[in-house]
DNA sequence: TTTAGCACTTGCTCTCTACGAGTGCTAATA
DNA sequence: TATTAGCACTCGTAGAGAGCAAGTGCTAAA
């Protein structure tokens, strides 16, 4: 069922003015608008096809039409026209680049932040979690009670715990303890820390035992740390200025999303794990005024995170695509292949 | 002004009751109840005077009376009795303590959690940063163009970064990098890092002044990562449940002192570094509707943070108050002089 | 195929009324 | 003198009805 010209220009005409009042579209309108020289009676005609095609509705009989999600969904797959960022939008954008954070986390929840200003919608970024098996143990000397604990995963992430400890120790006696874990326990991962291990590890130590249950105990921790994904949240009541969420119980539903931010975390990276580009959710997850556009971060062929904005269903998707394009494109220049660019970061700090 | 043990009575009953229902409170009503063996005239007679004196006020002329701020005050500070928590609720709270976590930041969020649902508000905690003054750096290889960068802190806090670099580093080298940076950058925080020091720093490293701007830039960015404030927050939607926060206008303000997290903790900090124990503020910070209790979290004398709920003015400050005091107590215990329960902590992972 | 015209539907706003809750005051009572 | 019953009064709320405006679908003419 392919749409005539007509027709597109009518859909489109009516999702701009859609998202840009909030109000329903009536023939009316639109007879003023672009080059639509035909009367209202026809545009009466058209809409009311395009409602049995099922990309409008009418909230009730005498009303004018809204799109549905389908109609959305042709919009924003080719009806809708490309949003140019303007310059002031580009040197804010530029700015979170400019201020060069080495963490693609910092990194994410500038942008983020910037992105909820610039579109007024709420804009979130997900890093996803890393593996977390141990691959190698370290130890550091802090002073004579306490000594910091690093585990290096199989991933090459590090985690690390600053341990306290009533006994003394020093230097050579966190040497044995490194060199016993790494014996006993690398490669594990929390389910694996076995009694023969553990028993191990003890032996091994020797004289030093006593500070046993204090490492254990603390590698525990450090394995079952669900290094959660990282979560950042802008702009949650810039949801509630507009009139989809100014019942209470709508708004609490939209917010209620972002409340456990774990849950919300792996809702987000299970919707972007498959896929390579930006994707727009419509009406979702008992939201059914909400609409979610959702980026991916792909760094080297890994899926590192996402980048997404939420606002009501009639949101800017053109601003708000444009945004989150132009922010997913720079940041894979600036991370793809890191390790070049080193002399690129090597400004001397100011 | 004293009041007489009647008007005590009065007013007591008239915010046990205006709590539980969130209705202003008339005369009628309170005659059943409790023992007060008078008429509803009296009981107007004596609800006139109390606002007079300023703790009752009448939303409008034919409604009931609804506390003042002052009238909350005296209650809390001594007309409401104890609440006692149930077994049911001293199982949860115990539950953040059983599931023994190292950090107090864990802890606190949990606890957070544990009370955020157990009284049905919105409940916070937060731990304040500490200072950052870089004592002694430390370098650890981690492979042949990785290493990790750590910083310990004046106050005994570490922090520490994954460094990525092209060229290739060995151990000898970082230590090399470590002892420059102790010779040049001991003491310093961000603001002390002058041209001199930097120079210093680069001849120190001979022939691997490569590595230097890079070195620089990430403890650079260690020191200005104002390693701010941890926020938790727990259960925001809660709030939307009072017919207080009905009003999208009213919870849009309530949401958004929470919005900017470091601007929230600054100003819970501002309110808890003062005080020793359990503050009540009521309508404050632009809420008018909304109270907030304080605990902050006192370790071997130094303030490290606070944990509180926020919830409608009219909350139930009894069972709010003595969840938080029972918790304060409780990690009082655990972490008062940290290094002593050494055995304890160490049981065996199970 | 398009358009003008018109009857019809529906939600919104305004006004009016009735009602109920609660008060303050007055006069009677213990 | 303190308390109470009684009553007139105030004010907010809920509901009914009227009028209005927006927008539609249908019909008949261009």
């Amino acid at each position: 069922m392919e749409l005539s010209e007509r027709k597109k220009k009518i859909l489109k005409s009516v999702i701009d003015s859609y998202i840009r009042t909030g109000e329903p579209v009536g023939s009316k309108l639109l007879t003023g608008t672009a080059d639509l020289q035909v009367s209202s009676a026809t545009i009466r005609n058209e809409m009311s096809e395009l409602e049995r095609m099922g990309f409008l509705e009418q909230p009730h009989a005498s009303a004018g039409r809204v799109p549905t999600a389908e109609g959305y969904r042709t919009y924003v797959n080719g009806l809708m026209e490309q949003y140019l960022l303007s310059l002031e939008e580009l040197k804010v954008l530029n700015e979170v680049f400019n201020y060069k954070v080495s963490e693609i986390e910092r990194l994410m929840e500038s942008a983020s932040h910037a992105i909820s200003e610039m579109t007024n919608y709420t804009s979130f970024s997900v890093i996803r979690p890393s593996g977390r098996n141990a691959q190698r143990f370290e130890t550091l000397y802090i002073d004579e009670h306490s000594f910091l604990l690093i585990m290096i995963c199989t991933d090459g992430s590090i985690r690390n715990r600053h341990v306290k400890v009533r006994m003394s120790v020093d230097p050579e006696m966190l040497k044995t303890v490194a060199d016993a874990l790494n014996a006993t326990m690398s490669g594990v991962c929390s389910e694996d820390v076995t009694l023969q291990s553990v028993l191990e590890f003890e032996e091994l130590l020797g004289t030093h035992s006593g500070i046993a249950a204090t490492v254990l105990r603390v590698i525990y921790d450090m394995l079952n740390s669900t290094d959660s994904e990282k979560v950042h949240i802008d702009g949650v009541t810039k949801l509630l200025s507009y009139p989809e969420f100014s019942d209470v119980e709508k708004a609490k539903d939209a917010i209620a999303l972002f409340e456990d931010r774990r849950d919300f975390a792996q809702k987000i990276m299970s919707r972007s794990n498959d896929e390579k580009g930006l994707t727009v959710h419509f009406g979702e997850a008992d939201l059914p005024d909400a609409g979610i556009v959702l980026q991916p971060i792909i760094i080297n062929g890994k899926t590192v995170g996402a980048i997404g904005v939420m606002g009501p269903k009639r949101m800017n998707y053109k601003k708000v695509i444009a945004s989150l394009q132009y922010f997913v494109d720079n940041v894979g220049k600036q991370f793809e292949g890191e390790i070049k660019n080193e002399q690129e970061h090597g400004k001397k700090p100011e």
